[in-house]
DNA sequence: TAATGGTAGGGGAGGAAAACGGTCGCCTAT
DNA sequence: TATTGATAGGCGACCGTATTCCTCCCCTAC
């Protein structure tokens, strides 16, 4: 019997004594496949002291097999193989101990690689990678533990090249729990409804709501009891036997509380594709872990946050992460609205305000579905699953660590290198100290010429840092340390470190760096005579994630966390950076028509003698060429995009425009970096108003023109004619409450959020927004709940807009472009005054509309004209009003 | 077999430190 | 010529205020 499938999960179970690895996936006509393996066992690599055997001898029925071998050490170059000690054992999750004790009584020099999760430590062996397609023979089985409608003990598995997707069955979820004002508690308030929704169709349904009470409506089943609902829960998964399980948040919320009120419902917990294992939460310090053996658990939520986060941001770019802000931005598609505390209301409502509720719960689940498919939003984790071997729930839930080091494993040990164990606290302490005193230098920044500028070609270095690891041979394995090797050939880095050339051996992590680089090329070539756009998606996601990965490495070997740290290496990388920027400055400017503006790592601006853009594309082809011979077989450089204007404003912050030949016409696109339109710690009213004075100034050049819009906005503003949408501002929660040692606006605000409300108050990694209002304390205690604002009609302090979140960013610009600031701050101080003129001139005053003073400075506030004059903090007092 | 990539750099807010300015008392020269 | 009083001016201490510097924090560029 053979058969084809995707490699979705894999795991272990210890039958009889002995681990059987477990291999779950989908073949391309949508069917489940379990494949078992025997006979592999765990083992690690040991340099005793002593008489090993002896020394294990109260776990010689756990250990399988004790042998001598050789192999390379992992740090510094070695010139030959070192005898090593490798112990198989035969249950993998009794590994940590053997190790622990080997180390707690000093039975070993060193330990390695006794820490790899044992099934990476199977398919490193065998060459297996999540998510790729693999041919397995072997013959039939029935069991009875695994749900999969082919169940096969393997004899013989080998890849099979493929690049597409199994048809793989999607179940999107969200429930709702009625607790009132309070925070739901998973032991004691049942879950109300559950929301699911399928890709594809199950039973002709896109959706179904299960409901804890008995309703009946459309697309909804109604129970006498929760039990009853979760009974039914458990059954439609197993029944429809999704692959992906998603929904908004579900890590945090949905399902450690589901799991929660199966326990307590005595329901069993095993809602994966084995029979008997129970879907795991853990809570990791603030998050929780979720694993369902068999499935994939996608947090849209989460993978969103990573890829605004941490990518470059394709797709779309957030202030907040909630699921209706999201949906807004990215499928043109509102949320139902309903409040928190409405819940409760709604469930213990009437039948239409259950319906409604119902409604709402849908809504979630199949907003949640359709960004995840129609954004494609697992592709890029397919494909780095794909290159870095890793399962696919471990690429969405774990970091770079562990990417990194499942590339690593197969690699050392193909070589016959052993990997180091990860570092231990004290490890880390000591590496901590280390870095503390010797330091690691980052990238270059050139100093950048303030203004705007014209005609600019930008050029940047292709994979840079991976080109340095490849060009200097540098790695673990390659590194000089100490004395004894001065006959090999070496390399030195401008940081003093010494690597042997390629000629005497070539590093680890150039050759991994090397075939991914390679392989990008060679998709982007592919890309560009893509069949169809669906393959094209697929080949994007691919490149990008090997650029991803690629990219990692330099950020492992400065990590003090990594199995690889190596301080001097990190150094000697970053070092090697900051001579070829400056080395590339100098060869641009040997030649007296270019002028290098400002670079950046890994890149360069550059003023060219030509007003035309074809002449400037050639002059940057010209710089390409000729920095390119100079850095032969180091790095190489590309022109990444051709700019008309640039304003630049200072080191990171910049606006250009781009322009971009298209079907030979040359098309326009401002792009903006580091400055105020691009943070989402700036109110939107902010960004726009910054967005459309540069526009003006890149396109037209109209100063006067730009003032004159700036006026405009901050009369709008002090008439109070901004909606209070676009004077929100947002800032995360980084840390908790007690760790915070400075007074911050969106920290005060979140301490009263949780006097006010702990239920719905925002946690550590949430963004919080917030407006200013008037009031005469600190900025940071002024710091309001925008729907708290609306509810009670607070106001807005428009002076603190107009001088803290309006003017300072544009007087940086109108200050790079030599224009005076105070022009711009007058225009803030004649809206002030003429809009009092202005509703004196309307009779207003007398009508009532100013009734309170204020003081100017510090906003007290005055029902009277103090007899001084002044206020008690010494500054003016002005009129105020509060209906304004 | 618990998990967590890096530095450079701008900029806001708050608070501490240092600088400034005014007043007062004291002293001295005229 | 010696003494006395008024007065201007210098100086340091003191105190409150305006600046500057530093730290913490967030977020971005690469």
């Amino acid at each position: 019997m053979e058969i084809i499938f995707q490699l979705l999960d894999c795991d272990y179970i210890q039958l009889n004594g002995s681990p059987v690895i477990r291999l779950f996936g989908k073949t391309k006509d949508g069917k489940t496949v379990c494949g078992f393996l025997k006979n592999y066992f765990p083992y690690f690599y040991v340099i005793p002291k002593g008489d090993l055997k002896e020394n294990l001898k109260n776990f010689s029925q756990l250990i399988v097999k004790i042998e001598e071998t050789e192999k390379f050490l992992p740090i510094g170059f070695q010139s030959k193989k070192t005898k090593l000690t490798k112990i198989t054992v035969s249950d993998p999750s009794r590994v940590p101990e053997i190790r622990d004790w080997i180390k707690d009584r000093n039975l070993a020099e060193e330990i390695f690689e006794a820490d790899i999760l044992f099934k990476y430590r199977f398919m490193a062996d065998f060459n297996i990678f999540g998510m790729r397609w693999y041919k397995i023979s072997g013959h039939n089985i029935n069991t009875t533990t695994v749900r999969a409608e082919k169940n096969i003990e393997v004899e013989k598995i080998e890849e099979v090249s493929d690049s597409d997707i199994a048809p793989l069955k999607y179940l999107s979820i969200d429930i709702e729990v009625a607790a009132g004002e309070t925070l739901p508690d998973p032991k004691k308030d049942p879950i109300a409804m559950i929301s699911l929704s399928f890709s594809p169709q199950f039973e002709g349904r896109e959706s179904l709501v299960l409901v804890a009470k008995p309703i009946k409506m459309k697309d909804a089943i109604g129970f006498r009891s929760e039990k009853e609902m979760l009974e039914e829960f458990v059954k439609i998964i197993e029944k429809f036997d999704p692959d992906v399980i998603t929904g908004y948040n579900i890590n945090n919320f949905d399902l450690p509380y589901i799991a929660e009120r199966l326990r307590q419902c005595k329901i069993n917990l095993a809602i994966g594709r084995c029979a008997y294992k129970p879907m795991a939460t853990r809570k990791i310090t603030q998050k929780f872990r979720n694993s369902i053996t068999g499935r994939i658990i996608a947090d849209v939520y989460e993978i969103i946050k990573e890829v605004t986060e941490k990518g470059q941001a394709k797709i779309f770019k957030l202030k907040r992460y909630g699921l209706g802000d999201v949906a807004k931005e990215v499928l043109n598609e509102s949320k139902l609205d309903l409040m928190r505390s409405e819940i409760t209301k709604y469930w213990d409502g009437t039948e239409e305000q259950i319906q409604k509720l119902v409604e709402y719960c849908r809504k979630d689940s199949v907003l949640a579905l359709r960004l995840l498919l129609e954004k494609s939003l697992l592709d890029k984790f397919i494909e780095i699953a794909r290159i870095t071997g890793l399962l696919l729930q471990d690429v969405l839930e774990s970091g770079e660590t562990a990417r990194i080091e499942n590339i690593l494993i197969r690699e050392f040990n193909k070589q016959d290198y052993v990997l180091p164990l990860k570092p231990t606290s004290k490890e880390i302490l000591l590496r901590k100290e280390e870095r503390e005193a010797k330091g690691l230098k980052g990238a270059l920044v050139l100093e950048p010429e303030i203004g705007l500028h014209k005609n600019i070609v930008y050029l940047d270095f292709k994979a840079m840092y991976p080109s340095i690891f490849i060009a200097f041979n540098i790695c673990p394995t390659t590194l000089l340390i100490g004395n004894g090797n001065e006959n090999l050939e070496f390399i030195t880095t401008p940081s003093g470190a010494k690597f042997v050339s390629k000629n005497v051996r070539e590093g680890i992590i150039p050759k991994i760096v090397r075939h991914l680089i390679n392989e990008r090329d060679r998709i982007k070539k592919a890309m560009s005579i893509a069949a169809n756009e669906y393959e094209r998606k697929i080949l994007d996601a691919k490149q990008d994630a090997l650029k991803i990965v690629a990219n990692s490495f330099y950020g492992q070997t400065g990590y003090v966390r990594s199995r690889l740290y190596v301080l001097d290496i990190a150094n000697a990388i970053t070092s090697c950076g900051r001579s070829l920027i400056q080395q590339t400055k100098k060869i641009v400017e040997s030649d007296p028509r270019f002028k290098v503006i400002y670079g950046d790592t890994d890149s360069i601006m550059v003023k060219t003698p030509s007003d035309d853009l074809d002449k400037i594309f050639e002059f940057g082809k010209e710089i390409e060429e000729k920095v390119n011979s100079a850095l032969k077989g180091i790095v190489q450089m590309k022109i990444d995009s051709i700019f008309k204007t640039l304003l630049i404003l200072s080191k990171k912050r910049y606006a250009g425009l781009k322009v971009e030949k298209l079907n030979g016409q040359y098309q326009e696109k401002v792009i903006m970096r580091g400055i105020e339109t691009v943070r989402r710690d700036w109110c939107d009213l902010s960004s726009e108003t910054l967005m459309n004075v540069i526009e003006i100034i890149l396109k037209e050049g109209n100063s006067k023109k730009a003032f004159d819009y700036v006026r405009n906005v901050l009369q709008d503003l002090e008439k109070g004619n901004i909606p209070l949408e676009k004077l929100v501002i947002t800032k995360s929660i980084s840390k908790s409450l007690k760790e915070y040692k400075g007074v911050q606006p969106h920290i005060e605000l979140w301490k009263k959020l949780r006097k006010r409300s702990p239920a719905t108050a925002p946690g550590i990694g949430d963004r919080i927004a917030f407006v200013i209002i008037k009031g005469p304390q600190l900025m940071s205690e002024r710091a309001e709940d925008p729907e708290y604002v609306k509810a009670h009609g607070l106001k807005i302090d428009s002076r603190y807009y107009i001088e803290s979140q309006i003017l300072p960013p544009l007087e940086r610009v109108f200050e790079a472009l030599k224009i005076s600031k105070s022009e711009l701050l007058g225009i803030g101080k004649q809206v002030v005054l003429t809009d009092i003129v202005e509703k004196a001139r309307k009779n207003e005053l007398s009508s009532g509309l100013i009734d309170k003073f204020i003081c100017s400075k510090c906003n007290q506030i005055y029902r009277r004209v103090p007899l001084s004059g002044k206020c008690e903090c010494g500054g003016n007092i002005i009129f105020y009003s509060t209906i304004a």
